[in-house]
DNA sequence: GAAAAATGTAAAATATAGTTGACATAATGC
DNA sequence: GCATTATGTCAACTATATTTTACATTTTTC
């Protein structure tokens, strides 16, 4: 299901998809296809994610 | 670096490597790389282990 | 101390995460 | 309206997560 969390920390920091790749060092559409879901990314991409909007794992991640 | 975290949650529930990796639909040998650290597994398997394991995500594989 | 269970590790194969390039569309600003 | 920026998406490629098989070593249990 869609990352909603990730896209509103995103928005929250004003940095588009192009702009958190970089930081993180991947591609926009890696970004892309996290937000859009249905997809299943390294630990260690989340964790860079992560610390480029001051989240947490349990915060930008976890889903009971 | 080694994931002792998860070693001693593991250990805590009284399970072994094997245990872990039939719950999370996993072989052994993978769950003994993310012991042993120096591995990059995906957060669905993270959040799976982490379920096994009764803890988050942090508790388990965040770092600063 | 021997047997069994648990763990470390390695090589070859497969599945899938992530890249690159490209094009279309939506949203924003002038 | 037009130009620019942001996003969605697709196809083909590359990198790497994970499997399978196998064997060695350590730890546990009797």
């Amino acid at each position: 299901m869609k990352n909603l969390k990730l896209k509103s920390a995103r928005a929250a920091k004003d940095l588009s998809q192009e702009d958190l790749a970089k930081i993180c060092g991947v591609s926009r559409q890696t970004i892309s296809a996290i937000e859009k879901g249905d997809y299943n990314p390294t630990i260690n991409l989340c964790i860079a994610i992560c610390k480029a909007l001051d989240k947490t794992l349990d915060e930008l991640f976890w889903e009971e």
